[in-house]
DNA sequence: GCAAAAGTGTTCCCTGTACACCCATGG
DNA sequence: CCATGGGTGTACAGGGAACACTTTTGC
């Protein structure tokens, strides 16, 4: 690209966090990596880095993903930017927030000791650094706006999965209980979602079936959007 | 503030854009401002500036929109961060798209002319530049859910209006015919409504009686959401 | 008196919600 | 045989959608 042009405004460093969401099959959470300089060192944080002046702010976000989990093809939406002057107490940085959604069981231990990561239930985040905790709070909200419309909750599922599963998901997005019975009616009624003809045997003597989704059909929903739940 | 101290990264340009709706009582419009210079020329624009070193983006678009309107105190929102390399020709510029939602009867025809500025109905917008046209697309998008849940309709109409301007209002924002008794009894059992002893005389014979909202109750459905249509 | 827009109720269907018992299995 | 979690149906209520005629008034 040629020089730019505009010569006489001033130029602010431009960072992207990500708020990455995962489910362990009964709590949602969120990946978080311990800080290990200063300042703020040994306090939690987001991962995030800044955006090259060669790449959009989607693209920095999906390289800071990659490099931090090894994943490819995660599902990531912008969020929010946030621009306070004094929100970086080391300059002037605006950061644009994503998040994203992972299956928690791709995201390799190997990865989690390297960078310092950790899990945390959302009911239990520990102190952010800076804005961290409004950008976490504010993609709660998102989420839970956006899984009402659109069936993403599955980006944070392995490919198969129980209905009890589903709705341990749904209630622990929602932060409150499902009736088991109208839950299951509504999801299959979607009809995106297929039987298999085997069980998960681990959390009940009985066993739940598992389900896959049709994915032509699913992909429908997710970009035309659904009243979901 | 301190200097920063990060300075091995690259710094950019950023900047805010405003797409501002107006509603003349029958057809939704978008306020663009005609460019005096090049590159671009005699093309039509968003309002836009650059944000400075000591302001946030929420302070910018707040500043750039008093700038160019006069206009205090006016219902505004983030939209978007757009960011792509090369979306503006003369540099690395990313921006931040606002949204604003005035009552078009209090925008002076005097900073119309001051600023080359005019109002397009969203049906008949003129080529923009750069990404402009996609900013406008996606503001349409989010106007049309916000107002779905929350009662910010009312900011695009005068202080009192009658039921028919409101109605007309919605079906512009969704681009689709309401039914005039279910919308009626919508929104008069929101209770947030007020019913003149006067009409508006000037489009029909028998005249529309004006409203008005209850600021208290209409505030705190504007806070919490709603269902509104 | 007529044209033009305002105002006003009812019915039906669908969807959301509440609710409780039997089933399969492993130990 | 018993404890645990999985799976299933029905009844009621509330909200959304469809629908047409009367009223007012300026000309």
């Amino acid at each position: 690209m040629d020089i730019d042009k505009y010569t006489s405004h001033d130029r602010v460093l431009v960072a992207v966090d990500c708020i990455i969401f995962g489910f362990d099959g009964s709590q949602l959470k969120a990946l978080l990596i311990k800080r290990g300089f200063e300042p703020e060192k040994g306090k939690w944080s987001l991962m995030g880095g800044f955006v090259n002046r060669d790449e959009s702010t989607d693209e920095a976000a999906i390289r800071v993903l990659h490099q931090l989990t090894g994943m490819h093809d995660i599902y990531m939406e912008q969020l929010y930017c946030f621009s306070d002057v004094n929100r970086d107490s080391e300059g002037r940085v605006i950061s644009i927030a994503y998040y994203a959604l992972i299956n928690i069981a791709d995201y390799s231990e190997q990865l989690q000791l390297e960078h310092e990561a950790r899990w945390f239930p959302l009911n239990s985040i520990p102190d952010l650094i800076f804005d961290h905790k409004d950008m976490l709070e504010k993609a709660k909200d998102r989420l839970q706006q956006k899984v009402a419309n659109h069936p993403i909750g599955f980006e944070l599922l392995p490919g198969k999965f129980t209905l009890p599963q589903l709705q341990n998901l749904y209630e622990a997005i929602y932060e409150s209980p499902l009736d088991k019975r109208n839950f299951t009616r509504k999801v299959l009624s979607l009809g995106i979602l297929n039987k298999l003809n085997e069980k998960e045997k681990e959390s009940s003597r009985k066993g739940a079936f598992y389900y896959v989704f049709d994915k032509a059909k699913y992909s429908k929903l997710h970009h035309e959007g659904v009243k979901f739940i």
